[in-house]
DNA sequence: ATTAACAATGAAATTTATTCATAATGGAAT
DNA sequence: ATTCCATTATGAATAAATTTCATTGTTAAT
């Protein structure tokens, strides 16, 4: 059975004759008659009779007519979507989030990103945080934000906003005075991080293990906010971007955030994509909105 | 869009190559190629696309896929209940009944038949009372309880039962001691029939007109209980097959049925089927039960 | 490097669908 | 009845599509 038989019944049964459905379909009568000859023959069924010199349909006809009108329904439907998902006017956007301050940061503009594209479903994940990248080429997510861009076949990153990082303490902290730190000073700090591969955290790969320093000692939160809290608390110290201190937050006013001399902790964050998808428009919205979200914030600083 | 394309996309799923696939559906790899980059063309998206030497699909062809699995199982589902259909093991029947006694008599066995053919779907309707042969050569109705013939083509008409009907009157009614009772009796008689034209009441057609007799009243019942009821109370007279008075029926010892002399109102009861289902089993096997039915009535009574 | 596994592609071959022309049918009008 | 007229069915010719074949291109593994 093929779609065109199902159409041809749901135009015979909507106009009334074969020629009528014929001159809907854009074919000749003929046709549609040796079509559903074919099929009648193939499936051992009669799907329509003539009686008079009108076509009656069968039980087995209307039958396939309710069919014929589910599936057409379906079929008409999906076709739609791919078309507007071609257009890029919708889609199905996952991001992935590569560390976990990138979600809190991304949450303070999703709400205005879901309503100047309502069409689009958005997803932000860290469900792929160690293998992202493949997971884009595997169409599993659809962006990610990452701070680490790769030099990957087919992925394209496209820098979002500088930061630094910097080392939050206390402002009870005794380090809290200066006005910045060196990796010397980590030695007898309770080092924060999160619960990810040393690789992968630049406390170890670019403070520590490059001065050959080990802290005091190294503990592992899972939370953005609970660390905070807990360095708030004086119970340790971490490498952060300044920003994820939010702006309301519970802890903001008891942590300060010190720059580590002699250490180049400045970074770009970017937005990966499939190169396919970088010039979808929801994507650019995204570029741009953020682009000028730190333009802005550049100029006010002034 | 086609079956084709839903086909491939959802075989490539299953079995993770392009190769596999083709073989899964008994054709080549080329074939599958050339079809998706097809549909590719005419619905500008693409579907899937190489990564490494595997095939991954886009979030599209995700998406198609998705639609495909719903779409293939309706219609996998439709062909298989057609191949049902035309083996006569399933079908839809709705059978009409044509005067309103007869419904109460196909009630009677309708249970056994329920179970005999458990995947049938039986609908019993008087809806199409008027014009019921015609509602079976438009496939409205598929069979249909009636005690008048016609010469109509394409419509079969196999007999079920032969009966008589007879004047039902009140055990208390005067003329409730006689043998038997002719048409003149009824001049002075209240007579209750259906609501339906006097030509097609026998009451009218066969009694009262040829015998240019009018009663002395006549009333419409449209319940054939009630009509009974009314009967059972003196307040009219009635002809009806008699089995129309049920085994354990409320009005049974309160009525008599009384044969009409000089007229023949013998009939016989038929089921009238288009010509090409009435060799389906189930209509088959309905004819066969009723025959053996009332052969056993007969041997009981002799 | 070589090979094996897979997908893409162009052209030829094949199959399928469509049209054209016409027959057949039934209803309506004369 | 006979003659339209409107419709569907059908066979053969034509057009279009699908499929295959043969080959190229790519990638991963040995």
């Amino acid at each position: 059975m093929e779609l065109i038989h199902l159409k041809i019944l749901l135009a015979l049964q909507r106009r009334g004759s074969l020629i009528a459905a014929a001159d809907e379909l854009c074919l000749t009568q003929s046709a549609l008659s040796h079509q559903i000859k074919n099929l009648e023959k193939k499936l051992g069924v009669v799907l329509w009779r003539k009686h008079g010199r009108k076509l009656v349909l069968t039980q087995a006809g209307s039958y396939l007519c309710d069919i014929a009108e589910s599936v057409l329904t379906t079929v008409d439907a999906a076709e739609r979507h791919l078309r507007l998902l071609s257009e890029g006017k919708t889609g199905n956007l996952i991001i992935g989030v590569d560390c976990h301050a990138c979600y809190e940061w991304f949450n303070t503009f999703l709400f205005q990103y879901l309503q100047a594209w309502p069409c689009l479903e958005i997803e932000v994940t860290s469900k792929y945080r160690f293998n992202a990248l493949e997971a884009i080429s595997h169409y599993q997510l659809d962006a990610l934000m990452t701070a680490d861009p790769g030099d990957i076949a087919g992925i394209r990153f496209q820098p979002l906003f500088d930061f630094e990082l910097k080392l939050l303490v206390a402002k009870s902290h005794p380090l809290a005075v200066k006005e910045s730190v060196v990796p010397k000073h980590l030695s007898e700090e309770t080092v924060l991080t999160y619960p990810v591969d040393e690789q992968r955290l630049d406390m170890f790969q670019k403070v520590l293990v490059p001065n050959s320093i080990s802290p005091g000692m190294h503990k592992t939160v899972e939370e953005t906010a609970i660390m905070l809290q807990m360095v708030a608390a004086g119970r340790g110290v971490c490498l952060l971007p300044e920003w994820v201190v939010g702006e309301g937050m519970h802890s903001q006013e008891q942590l300060v955030a010190l720059p580590v001399t002699g250490i180049d902790l400045k970074k770009t964050m970017y937005l990966a994509t499939r190169e396919e998808d970088s010039e979808l428009e929801y994507i650019r919205w995204l570029v741009d909105f953020v682009h000028k979200k730190y333009l802005r914030k550049a100029r006010n600083t002034d």
